[in-house]
DNA sequence: TGTACATCAGTGAACGCGCGTTCACTGATGTAC
DNA sequence: TGTACATCAGTGAACGCGCGTTCACTGATGTAC
């Protein structure tokens, strides 16, 4: 991967790489550039030599997070036919596996948040999530289903910060499991007509 | 307040005050006990020597907090009769109305976790958050009563979290008009037996 | 009312440290001819 | 195949800064007598 002792070859790869690290170590606002560089094996001055500086690199980090969710998100409804549920299962599972990118993302005030390249990614992935909220809202009976996308957003986004942040007791168990108890505590009592 | 030039009186409070600034202009990690100091009119040494050190003095604040959050819910739980909406909204007005008590609360890794002071005010907190759940997991028709009080924390907490970090359109309005506005789009769509 | 003294809240100088950023540089790469 | 040269990724020394913590201290307070 590297190509020569001077030229690292993909430096860019390799600093996101020691910021995942270094984000679930010491947290999004407690990186410094001199630790990743550190872990990448740089020169102190080689990410700001790449990045422009420090808010640049979480910036950069933050849209490529963008991404990454969008794809889950899409896949996730692709392969249940939409079911809003697993899509909420599946954000769950992406704050859990990719913790170091659902920090910094959710952190606005250490990005640069007028950046064109994290404003695009973040449309993406937002346009993900919304994508299966107007079949829920009208399956609950609702017309507002901007305020069901929000309250879905809220839940999952809810759940996964607080199990990260420590907040959630650990005898539940792991944290997909527990989502998907939740998950079935919320499904509606009597189903509505299914038993044809 | 204070009582002389020397002696400050009421050091404990100045620096809370500082701190509850302070975490809202730069947040919980931001913070500096020599800006606090600044901020509280006191020499730079004084913070250390009052709170034992940065930590402590967050981890004070924090049970402070949970203090504050348990009077907050337990006042909207009585005076609605135990309405489990109430308290949910209760909870997104404590967190916007203290907001630095509340990021500093739910950021477990810049406490001492094992505070008796802070153990204690938590346990407080929550048990006042939990104390509606039960009802409202009756009402919903399930027995999974604890999987329901952790999907109305995370709704609750996640809403507040997402209004916070800036990640909600400003244009939705206040975050409490929208909270009860979520509150009204959840509700059953056909009220089980009200039109008696 | 007055004096002596213990207590302790707050001081200020000093320490060593890691940080972000800058800047002239070095050395690897790739392209033109 | 070989040479010259432009490009640019990464270097390393240097800067100034704010930080947490320490420690001997100072001065206000309150209590004992």
């Amino acid at each position: 991967m590297a190509k020569s002792g001077y030229h690292h070859g993909n430096l860019r790869r390799a600093l996101f790489d020691a910021l995942a690290d270094a984000v679930i170590e010491v947290g999004p606002a407690g990186v410094s550039l001199r630790d990743l560089a550190r872990r990448a094996g740089v020169s102190h001055a080689a990410p700001a030599h790449h990045f422009g500086d420090k808010r640049g690199l979480l910036t950069a980090f933050a849209a490529d997070g963008h991404r990454l969710l969008a794809a889950s998100l899409n896949q996730a409804g692709a392969s249940s036919g939409g079911d809003f549920t697993e899509i909420g299962l599946a954000y769950i599972e992406f704050a859990i596996e990719r913790r170091a990118h659902f920090e910094v993302m959710f952190r606005p005030e250490l990005l640069r948040r007028d950046d064109p390249e994290l404003l695009d990614a973040a449309r993406e992935s937002s346009a993900s999530l919304r994508s299966g909220a107007a079949g829920e809202a009208s399956a609950i009976g609702t017309r507002d289903a901007q305020a069901v996308m929000i309250a879905a957003w809220s839940l999952v986004h809810g759940f996964a910060t607080l199990w990260l942040d420590g907040n959630l007791p650990t005898e539940l168990g792991p944290p997909q499991q527990l989502a998907r108890r939740i998950a079935h505590a919320l499904e509606p009592p009597t189903p509505p007509r299914s038993t044809t």
